[in-house]
DNA sequence: AAGCTGACCGGAAACGTTTGCGATTTTGAG
DNA sequence: CTCAAAATCGCAAACGTTTCCGGTCAGCTT
């Protein structure tokens, strides 16, 4: 049951094990014969490279550690297949951990994974604060977020325009006929921050009051999005579109708004964010905002590689261009009304 | 930037690095006052062990394999994450890949994962091929399967009784009235075959007649359930309630039903099964059979830690209870009709 | 005071690779 | 045929740990 090794073949073939693996390794300095013979005789003793043992010499484990608040979610599962995808064709194996719920976990499974010697770290921030509170390890590792960031952090990321992307939205619904448009949010997220500058950008431009619905939950999920909506729903309704910040969010404001029979999109239009898969579901067919999640991920890890295998230093803002994916959860509104 | 090392610490202690290590892993035969000196000192200059460094002598990585063929799935995001935490929670790390989507990617990934020297493999197969495909492998290394396995093969896993999930289904359809039921799945799979035995099972103690809907597609998702029901929906309707094999096929036929302008839950009721998170969403509420997926996940992960830490040999087949989901798109039937 | 027993620590091997450098052989030209 | 150059290959160090096996003391017993 124990491993082949390099000097097992070597022994077979009568060479030594260095021969063994500068054949493995395609080197020049070796005959052709020999090499044809010893790997013959790898394949046929079953022999597979022990990277650990590689990795020990290489300095170089060609792992990079994945951390996402939690892979349960269907916005960073889907990051994570990309980025899974890409970096194995390119040599590298990634190494999952879930930082959620709080900072100290976040923090101590970055801990490990520099323990562990990953080459790289690719991080989806569960909050403003992850910058700072991982920051001792980001300058020992080479680590691009996925979000966007502070603006004025020293650190790598790649995002969508979040901005741009809620400037897209409430276009949309002012071509549409909304005038009074509300945004829901939560207030603690970076990423909220970014895409309520965007409405109230767009507001600006087309002379519409600003009309904000804000929560203090530190997590946007179905379940928050439904007890904030829940509330909404108590007041009067002066609006006749939501903005969520969040296709989670929208998905709860959906449901609250069916248990009360506030009809969507007749009455009120919803429009949300980030396009997971659960929009397009039948019955529900949200409009939203899509978030290339390929295109990120797989710029996320090129430009990883490239700060590993390069050693680029500095850091570079990668920002993609959002769009709009429309749906049928918003109607066009009569002006003369 | 270079990593301090035992060997570093050990100079700037005036100690042997054996004794370092010694104070690090707490052995007895150490001075309490050298190992708070030393603890300190380690701890003033950052030293992180080195798993790699660690792994290599010990022969061991304290990192499990994590194979599922997309992590981009509800089911297996879920089950990625339960196993994620749990086996951190026991000290390992877990290595993520994708399998899909054929075989040859799926052998491609776990021998990689044997280079990485991992101390077992935590897989759900992308087929019932997988178990031959992958077999020269599975005697190397500990592995649980994370689905019912064929009944005679000498391998581990843990899943639910589908058998009697679709059981508990067609009772509960029954009992709401139902006598014409219609099982719709794909054929290919294990778990569709151990599924449909259910029913067969149930048609059978309940004297219905069995009706059978099977797809030769290879891979259960909202689009290939679309374009079965698609068919199916062409042809007269001489059932009352569907039985989809799988949550994903059940939205594909609601997608379809919903554009036929065939009611749902009015005309047809409709159950499916695995209780994936999209189930509940508004306006969709999928009554459906629950997979325990973080009981699943535990357990399997149990599993592989006995097979690891004790060298447990031999298979065993852990069998997990469904239960039934309810929610709304099944309907009573008035049996006068 | 001598021997003996623990307590505590250091030396060194081992894990399986990669690679620089030296050693050996082959080759080709003069 | 001789000798240098080129082509092959082996030796050994290095990567950072863990742990076995001794070695050096101090303190006790007699």
């Amino acid at each position: 049951m124990k491993n082949v090794t390099l000097k097992d073949v070597a022994k077979a073939a009568n060479v030594s094990y260095a021969t063994v693996s500068r054949a493995l390794s395609g080197s020049p300095q070796i005959g052709s014969d020999t090499r044809e013979r010893i790997l013959k005789l790898c394949d046929e003793m079953g022999y597979t490279t022990n990277y650990v043992a590689r990795s020990m010499v290489m300095k170089k484990t060609d792992v990079i550690g994945l951390v996402v608040p939690s892979i349960d979610n269907q916005f960073m599962s889907e990051l994570a297949y990309y980025a899974e995808m890409s970096a194995r064709n390119h040599g590298y194996n990634i190494m999952l951990c879930n930082s959620g719920p709080d900072l100290k976990q976040e923090k101590t499974v970055v801990k490990l994974l520099l323990g562990r010697q990953v080459d790289g770290i690719l991080l989806v921030p569960q909050s403003p604060k992850t910058y700072e509170n991982i920051r001792i390890y980001t300058d020992q590792v080479p680590t691009v977020f996925l979000s966007e960031n502070l603006r004025d952090q020293p650190q790598s990321y790649v995002a969508v325009d979040n901005s741009h992307g809620t400037y897209l939205g409430v276009e949309y619904l002012y071509n549409l006929g909304h005038r009074k448009i509300l945004y829901f949010g939560r207030r603690q997220s970076t990423t909220h921050q970014l895409r309520a500058e965007g409405y109230m950008r767009a507001c600006q431009h087309f002379g519409l009051q600003e009309r904000f619905f804000n929560s203090e939950y530190n997590r946007s999920s179905i379940e928050n999005g439904y007890e904030m909506a829940r509330e909404l729903f108590s007041k009067p309704i002066d609006y006749t579109a939501i903005f969520a910040s969040t296709d989670s969010n929208a998905l709860g404001i959906l449901k609250a708004a069916d248990e009360l029979e506030i009809d969507i999109p007749g009455r009120i239009s919803l429009i949300g964010f980030d396009n997971i898969r659960s929009t397009s579901l039948p019955r529900i067919e949200l409009t939203t905002i899509e978030q290339p999640k390929r295109e990120m991920a797989v710029q996320a890890v090129d430009m990883l590689r490239d700060k590993i295998e390069n050693g680029t230093k500095g850091y570079v803002h990668q920002i993609l261009m959002p769009s709009l994916i429309e749906r049928s959860s918003c109607r066009k509104i009569d002006l003369e009304m």
